[in-house]
This record gives C-alpha cells, sequence and structure tokens, in this order.
DNA sequence: GTGGTCTAGACCACG
DNA sequence: GTGGTCTAGACCACG
C-alpha cells in the first residue's frame, strides 16, 4: 500500500479497511488483522495501526474483544456506509460548493445535469 | 515544482500555468517561458513541456509564434474559465453523481445541503 | 505508403486515414489499426501513428477505448467533412486570396470563372 | 535544386527560372545561363535545359541570339506575369472549383471569406 | 535563439 | 495485448 501525503496515515489505513469491507474481502464478524501483522504488512508503527483501529472503533466499524482481537461488528457495512456519507456532506460537497462558486455556477445547473446523468 | 504521481506531469504543468494566470501572474499578450527554459527549470523534458503547451494551446490558452516564442491569446483568461467548467461538468460532476449512487443520496439533499453552505 | 517530405508524416497518416474513411473502407464504429500495427506497416515510430491518432481523436474522427484500440466515432464521415471545410477556409482560400493579390486578380474575374466552370 | 515527381523537370526548372525573375535576381536584356553551364549545376542533361529554354522562349521570357546565347526579353517581367495568370486560371483555379464542388461551398460564401480577407 | 517533428527505447495502467 | 507518458537525443524551418 503507498501513502499520499495530504491525509494521515491513520486515516487512510481506516479508508482502505472500509474500502476492503465495501468489496465484501471482509465480513460482519470477522476478526481483523492484528495490529502487530497489520503494523508489519504495512511497513508502519504500530501505534499508526492503532490509532486506525481506534477511529474504526469510534465509528462503530470494528469492536475490540479483550485478549482476543478486533472483530468486524454486526452491521459493520451500515457503519462504514454512515461514515461515507458523513464524508460526503461535510468534505465532498462544501469543496463541490466552493467548485460552483469560483465558477459561478447555480444550483439549477447542477440539477438539470443531474437529470441528464440519469438519462444517460 | 513537485509532481505528484496520479496525474500525468504535462497536465500538472498546464494546471500550474493556468493557476498562474488566474492568479494573474501572467496576462494576456505576455511571453510565456520558451519550452527549453521551462524544461530545464522543472527538470522534465522538453518533450513534456511541449506536450503541456500543446494542450493549452489547443484549448485556446496560449498561442505559438514561430520563430518567437509562445504567447497568453488574448482571451486567454476566459478560456482558462471554460476550461475549468469543462472540467467541472465533465469529470467532477459525475464523479459527484456516482458518488450519490453508491451513498443513496437524492437530489434533493444536496439542494438542501446547498442551501445551508450559502448561509453558513 | 510513400511520404512526401512538405507535410509532416503524422499528418499525411491522419489525412490518408481520412481519404479512406471518406472513400468508405472504414465505417463508423469500426476498430482503426492499433497503433503498434500500424507504426509497424508503415515503417514509423509509435509515436507518430499515436500523434496521427490524437490529431483525428481531437477533432472527433476516433475515439480511444482504455485497454482496446481506437475506434471510429459515431458521426466520423461528418467530423471529416468539417476539417476539410475548415482546412479549405482557413488555408486553401487564403492561399488562393494572396495569390488573387500578387497577380491582380478581382472577386468579379473569380466568379465569371465560376460561372464558366459550372457550364462546362 | 531538387526535384519532385509530380511536374516534369523541364517545367520545375522554367518555374525556378521565372521565380528568379520575379525575385529581381535576372533581369530584362540579362544573359541567360548556357544551356551546358546551367545542365551541369543542376545535373540534368542538356536536353532538359533546353526544353525548358524552349518552353520559355515560347511563352516570350527569353530569345535566342544566335551564337551568343539566351537573354530575357524586354518584357520578361510581364510574360511571366501573364503565364503565372494563364497558370491560375487553367490550373489552380479549376481545381479550387472541384474542391468548392466536394465540400457543397458555394460561391457566396468564398465572397464574403474574401471581404473578411480584405478587411483583416 | 524559437517551436516542431521524429526516433529509439522504457515503463505504466487498464482489460 | 491496448493506449499513454516520459526520457534522451537528433535534426529541421523560421526569424
Amino acid at each position: 500500500m503507498e501513502f499520499s501525503s495530504d491525509k494521515p496515515i491513520y486515516r487512510q489505513i481506516a479508508d482502505y479497511f472500509m474500502a476492503e469491507i465495501l468489496r465484501g474481502v471482509w465480513r460482519e464478524g470477522d476478526k481483523a488483522p492484528s495490529v502487530r501483522e497489520l503494523s508489519v504488512g504495512l511497513g508502519v508503527n504500530t501505534h499508526t495501526v492503532l490509532k486506525a483501529y481506534d477511529y474504526l472503533q469510534d465509528h462503530g466499524v470494528i469492536e475490540a474483544r479483550r485478549g482476543t482481537g478486533y472483530y468486524l461488528t454486526p452491521g459493520a457495512c451500515s457503519a462504514v456506509g454512515a461514515l461515507r456519507r458523513e464524508e460526503f456532506f461535510d468534505s465532498s460537497l462544501p469543496a463541490l460548493f466552493e467548485q460552483m462558486r469560483l465558477l459561478g455556477v447555480g444550483m439549477e445547473e447542477i440539477a438539470e445535469a443531474y437529470r441528464q446523468f440519469l438519462k444517460g
């Protein structure tokens, strides 16, 4: 895995993890790779992986079980979906609106383009 | 200038050039740096710069004068604007719509978020 | 195919290609010869063929499909026609006018010659 | 001098000769290069040069003086002009008309383009 | 000097 | 396989 510089690495790891879930690689209830295992696999510090897992746990994607490791929650998929929605509304969409402002594009044009998109 | 790996270098050069125009660094009628000069400055092959200039020329931002060099066209600024608009509608917007589809987000929600954005 | 020296090879390839379309050898939707195949066939560098295809693509005659090849666009025929018209008005006609100036020939004489041509 | 293959060499020599007159290299009354001299200079047979000189003599550009050689006629310049006009009306113009027919361009469009040309 | 064309050869992503 | 990008280096016409 390659890391870009514009986003913290732990977030990139979490995103990667969630993309794998959406792809169906891991399923709800499955055991997540151990922190140590993953840190070696990705060539990053265990702290970084732990931070990524913390993030995923905070958002209900995985849960820790004492002495055994992390497991995908039942509801992991929908949790990922909710997170994506959140990112979409908090980050992607404002960036788009900003671009609209710069280009002088109004909402009507977007709506019209959307109707075209649905047809095509 | 640093190049990222996710976009061809020649496009990055062209984009940088257009950003400089929008910033007002270069004005309509100005002479662009010569192909060789710029290629040395950026540490890339002359072909790569030429390809960037070709792209800009094709889109009406600069024009070649044989034996003299490239010059910003009269209308360079609006040409850049038109290109940005085109990219927005042909690339950014379809990506947005695709994401909307994946997340099950409708146009009404976008419009609502836009109203919030305008207020905030 | 033989190349003359007064026109760039890539333009001669593009012109040949368009002539073949007008002759009906290739039809809209057909696959164009692959870049490598054609470069070997013509004994030129792949770049030169690519430049010809770039030119044709820029003018809406062919379109690239990633990993598959180039295909004649729907509308390739009319695109070729439009290009020919453009060349006529931007190149042939100004050359004619320049010659008229040198020879002291006016538009009335041209119009008269045209009437004769239509009769003959 | 390089010869192209689409026109007889003697005509190319004659054309070259006339272009030199229009450029002012040779003047009316000047002695033309001897047939032998020119044939060596151009690397062609003396017959070919003679044929070119015949052509030029037929059209009043040069005249033979027994025992001395060929000389530009008084009126050589206007003779060249007349020849150019003839070529223009007999060759260039019909080719243009043919192109107009193929492209579906009418005389009105040419006249309009001409008005634009005179302005620009 | 300037842009423009061409070659030889490498390496990449996509399917 | 397909197109696409990039380099190194040569040579050309124009001014």
